[in-house]
DNA sequence: ACCATGATTGAATAATTGCTCAACTGAATG
DNA sequence: CATTCAGTTGAGCAATTATTCAATCATGGT
């Protein structure tokens, strides 16, 4: 059965209308819907959600939005039951999504979230009740 | 070495103390820190970002915001290029997650973007240019 | 120059995920 | 009540991911 002969039945089921019309006109609608959600940000967007889909590297965020002060990676240590490679490897990942920032300074690194990072934190807030 | 031991150098480092004193008072206000970050809405909050970081369930996220109304599981199917058990399986999350509502109307099941969504999504949006 | 220390990297591996297939449930219709 | 259709569920498998260990890079002190 094709996608499409499904949606024809629905249409005509919930709209009355029951010809290839009505079903191409609709279906172009949703491939409308389709092209305005799926640009070109897609990738970006799901890169971003996949670094902060995980524990670690959302505490990682999380305790930079809070401390609203860049944070040195030794800070993050106690903080973490993972190893200080682990540690690295999500700062990476999080840095690639542009979900923090990272600065030197003598040896010791320090992290900073971003501004896009403070912004889905906020999102994430003040919607949990809704 | 003991994570507090780094820590120890760090701040004598950077701030000049380097008595005990000065590294428990900082390490108390690290767990402040993370105590704030990490409370119970932590594993709801990485379910919900598990549930989007996907191709596919995002990609339904983002036609249900464009959509602005419900959608029927059939009118998924078009845009989707996977198995309408992968579509079934991923509204399942999406609903588990809290990112959307299933409705029956007949032998069609309805479906719409909860109020937090579209906060992520808008939030998403919002920040991209930054 | 050498060494110690902070942090990162890459390989290896265990755990998780995403998809499909097949079987199933529930609703409408003859 | 048998059949058809919309959608869901669970098992199984391939692909991805999260972590650790070991090696390495980079910085600063001796």
């Amino acid at each position: 059965m094709s996608s499409t002969e499904r949606l024809q039945r629905y249409l005509a089921d919930e709209r009355g209308g029951c010809g290839d019309e009505e079903v191409s006109q609709r279906l172009a609608e949703l491939e409308e819907i389709d092209a305005a959600a799926g640009g070109p940000a897609l990738d970006q967007d799901v890169g971003l959600l996949s670094a902060l889909a995980n524990e670690t590297r959302y505490k990682i965020v999380r305790i930079l939005h809070v401390a609203g002060e860049e944070l040195c990676v030794c800070e993050f240590a106690p903080l973490l039951d993972v190893s200080d490679s682990a540690i690295s490897h999500a700062l990476s990942q999080l840095t690639d999504a542009g979900l923090v920032t990272r600065r030197k300074e003598g040896k010791w690194r320090k992290y900073r979230a971003t501004a896009r990072a403070n912004a889905v934190l906020i999102a994430l807030d003040g919607s949990r009740e809704l």
